[in-house]
DNA sequence: TAGGCCATCTGGTCCT
DNA sequence: AGGACCAGATGGCCTA
């Protein structure tokens, strides 16, 4: 899906099943050591026919192995069969989470070519974000615009909920529904051109999370020639007419202007 | 080599 | 009690 897939595939995002499986061995061979901090330093791939089982089964053949053959002796063994149990559930929840994160990024308006690298966590969310605002701006300035024509001349009503004003402001770059616009060659002749509803956005130019990394830095684009957001991410506002909906070039409206503050303080202090 | 990002482990807290 | 959630710690991988 992106770049990135070779150093995401390179550590696998779920090694419970040879851990797992090795602490429970060693657990039932020399008994509960105590120290189980080390991560991943149990050296996994030692047990071949111990692999392709899911986390469940394997989960479940641990405590098998707890509770049939140490029942009695190890108590250790049964914590350390809760602590892997634990393990295994906090490994589950931080991969849907990912995965998630995933369907985030799979919506949001970067490149999603090969030579764009996979967005971070902190940069999903931020760009996420500043979409969702510039998306919001765009459709408030979009209304108001549309409301001054047809208010004016008074012989037709607006009825945004019948023709979609997104669409009609056309379709966002890079996003996947920019293929599905319901007008794609007919532009509204009353209605401006899409850089007329986003030249107020562009224009104010403030940036509420540039503490995190500075210089479009949320994307690392391996060529140069590409730019920072990649062949098919134009920076908007440049070319298009089309805000940026990155950090750098996003405006949060006054009323959630300080949001990035207070809802976020770790993303403000978590620039090192 | 330093820094960024990430996965995982772990203990604590809160909720059902 | 068990599960979900959270944050700190740790170590690995990758890039500049």
């Amino acid at each position: 899906m992106d770049s990135d897939t070779s150093r995401v595939s390179s550590r696998p995002s779920s090694p419970e099943v040879d851990d797992i499986f090795m602490s429970t061995l060693k657990k039932s061979v020399h008994g509960f050591s105590g120290a189980v901090s080390s991560t991943q330093s149990d050296s996994p791939s030692e047990i071949p026919g111990l692999r392709g089982l899911s986390a469940a089964e394997e989960e479940a053949l641990a405590l098998r192995m707890v509770s049939k053959k140490d029942r009695k002796l190890l108590s250790e063994n049964e914590l350390q069969a809760i602590r892997l149990k634990i393990n295994s559930r906090e490994r589950k929840r931080m991969h849907d989470l990912n995965v998630a994160m995933d369907g985030l990024r799979e919506v949001m308006p970067y490149a999603h070519g090969p030579s764009v690298r996979k967005l971070s966590k902190i940069a999903t969310l931020l760009l996420a974000r500043n979409y969702i605002l510039m998306l919001s701006n765009s459709l408030e300035e979009m209304k108001r615009l549309v409301s001054e024509i047809y208010g004016s001349s008074g012989h037709h009503s607006y009825h945004p909920s019948a023709c979609g004003t997104m669409a009609h402001a056309g379709p966002v770059p890079g996003h996947p529904a920019a293929s599905h616009a319901p007008h794609p060659a007919v532009h509204h002749p009353l209605l401006p051109p899409p850089a007329a509803s986003t030249a107020s956005l562009s224009a104010s130019g403030i940036s509420a999370v540039t503490s995190v990394r500075p210089h479009h830095g949320l994307l690392k684009a391996p060529t140069a020639s590409a730019g920072p957001l990649g062949s098919s991410f134009q920076h908007w506002g440049v070319g298009t007419g089309m805000p940026c909906p990155c950090s750098m070039c996003q405006v949060p409206p006054p009323h959630v202007s300080s949001m990035s503050s207070v809802t976020m303080p770790r993303l403000a202090s978590d620039s090192k």
